[in-house]
DNA sequence: CTATAACCGAGACGGTACGTCCGGTCTTACG
DNA sequence: CGTAAGACCGGACGTACCGTCTCGGTTATAG
């Protein structure tokens, strides 16, 4: 899915006197492989070298393919890497349901981890917030397709138990949510105290605790 | 507090062969006008651009200070702006006791609040966060600074709380006080909902509801 | 001509890791219009300022363009003002034949008495000397450039002397070179004593006086 | 002997509203050993980098003296490696008198040869005339002091072999001095070729073949 | 079955900022 | 007060990337 579609092009662009009258680029006629090296360069360079420091430059180069060619498809390197978080985390999405919100919460904990343990999530979504703070563009779409759409994720999650009866009937859902949602990015931006099981554990207990049935 | 002289130079500095022998600058020649219109011209421009966008060269020539006068007190852009960020919500380290923690807390929250609506505090934390995440320099002076430092102010208003009998003998307050400060953050630096008088009192009452005695 | 091509890349460049092992950038890319918009911006700066005060930076400004187009095309502020010396020089090549060698002699040293009257070639000879004492690139350039190539023009005018017999048997014709050469360059340079029609008559027939036949 | 003197400050100064109007500095305060420390560090450096890199900075700090020191003392670099290269050429004023002008000539030749191959005094001259391109108070101070000066030597020399007949009596001694003074700098700067036995004994042989008695 | 339009690599171009060096001035502390 | 030390503002260095722009070569519909 062609995600920058929903990341408009920045506002202040000079040079989009004739961009912004022609059609958009027609993405039939894209040619994924090069599409598809080009997200995979971007990864490799943010793994070795941090967001930050991956510039559209060494993408290009990375991928064997031209900068225009990355202008072409995405209008900012954040909607670029944007589109790679997205694909990255989107495996998170495994509807886990092992029939109890304590089981269902460790898997989904311990997929994240996987995730941010053997990925450059981590550090793309730091630049991401990074540029969120001056651009409105990368703040908008970073809101619509990763807070609002997860945190979805979770509270799915919570109102199954709480149709199973699991929950109290005036427990704050998304209060529970946030919770949980805030406490993974806390540790995943600031590394200072490890992700693990130990963490998962303590976050489960705590949290069902606040809104568990009796 | 000269923070930077906790932030040493990078690692990865190409041209500090000679520079990593000597001495750092005696702060005692530091001509603190200077230094102060420096951090006040890095405040002006982050708050008017964003962190990504406030240059070394334009913070110099906002300042009407030499480039080479900011490089010889600061290690690097982040250095400059975590003792900024730092001297910024330090006023936030106001020792609230109004007998209560509920109270305190929310004390707390009005004055982090304001820091932030006022300062251009959050695209410097933002800024920060992005930058530590390929400069374990930054990582750990970040973490060191901010998260240890700033955890600490919550955790002697619980402890108050706990003396005064107000809070469950068995409460995780390691928990609560991450729960706390992880939802400040989530919120700070998504921008994604409000930080508002409304959030504000939720989080006071989920947080409390889950270790207040009785 | 595309002179820069044999005054290699300094020797002692620091950051030449990569580029020293890539190919040259091709000629036949250049744009030519902004070549010359260099070389023009060269000469006034020059003009205006002197060779040593005439700026990669200003440069760059004067012409329009940016810094990196000049360093892509020439190695060094030396190798693009030996080029601009050698096209302002060379119309000094115009191969005068009035038939005696004495007439041959005044109209080469009027023309370029005209030629370092009327454009910034004594600045810019005076530097590019300055920059070969310590640059053996540039020296080894002047030397090739200028000295052989230029020394060769006034030669050949001695040989068609020496073949219509007007010039001894047993001449020295190099020492005569010499002095012909050394005499214009010493006054163009220092610029103690005038270079003027008395000078040319001065040291033609002195110069002559030495070699004539009879 | 302070140099300096006779170069005054350049005229385009900034800085010099106060200095302009205050005496200057009193000869008799200088400690001379830091004066010769100061040179001998430029002469050092010249040697080593040339004159071009040898900076003020470079040099007070070889000399282990500081900037204002310098400056203190001589008005611009130029002014510093004016007196320098005055010390350095002073020897070569040997009043050589072997009773003919042939061989003092090649005892000048000799004298001067020794000393552009043991000193910087080479790139000093080269990074002098390209100073005296664009200050005209360098360049003054270089007419004055080197030409002037040391043209005279040559031409006692040839004043003493006229009055013993050995020279002719309509000779132009103007120009032979031109000649010798001139073939010596030409060779000196550009380094085309070398500056050795057989081109002293070519320069001697030719210039008086044109002006000896006979 | 062409032709023509878009894609693509390569990289030149005008710029901005980097982090460093040095120029020339000024201040501090020592002797 | 001369000096060493070095902070300071300013300006240039040579490099890295930005985002835009040709330039040829290739690919893949559309006529």
């Amino acid at each position: 899915m062609a995600f920058h579609a929903r990341l408009p092009a920045r506002r202040e662009s000079r040079g989009s006197r004739r961009r912004a009258q022609v059609a958009p680029p027609r993405a039939d006629r894209r040619n994924s492989a090069v599409h598809d090296a080009i997200l995979r360069a971007a990864a490799r360079l943010a793994e070795r070298y941090g967001y930050g420091r991956a510039t559209i430059e060494a993408i290009a180069a990375e991928a064997g393919s031209g900068k225009q060619t990355i202008y072409r498809w995405w209008p900012s390197k954040a909607a670029l890497y944007l589109e790679l978080y997205t694909s990255l985390v989107s495996e998170a999405r495994v509807h886990v349901d092992e029939g109890a919100v304590a089981a269902d919460l460790r898997a989904f904990l311990k997929r994240v981890f996987e995730i941010f343990a053997t990925t450059p999530a981590r550090t793309i979504l730091a630049g991401l917030i990074a540029d969120a703070s001056h651009d409105p563009n990368v703040a908008d779409a970073l809101t619509e397709q990763l807070v609002r759409r997860r945190k979805h994720l979770i509270r799915v999650l919570f109102e199954r138990g709480f149709d199973r009866g699991e929950i109290r009937k005036d427990a704050d859902l998304d209060f529970a949510v946030d919770t949980v949602y805030s406490a993974i990015w806390f540790r995943l931006l600031l590394g200072h105290a490890p992700f693990d099981q130990r963490f998962a554990e303590d976050l489960v207990r705590q949290v069902l605790q606040g809104i568990a049935a009796r």
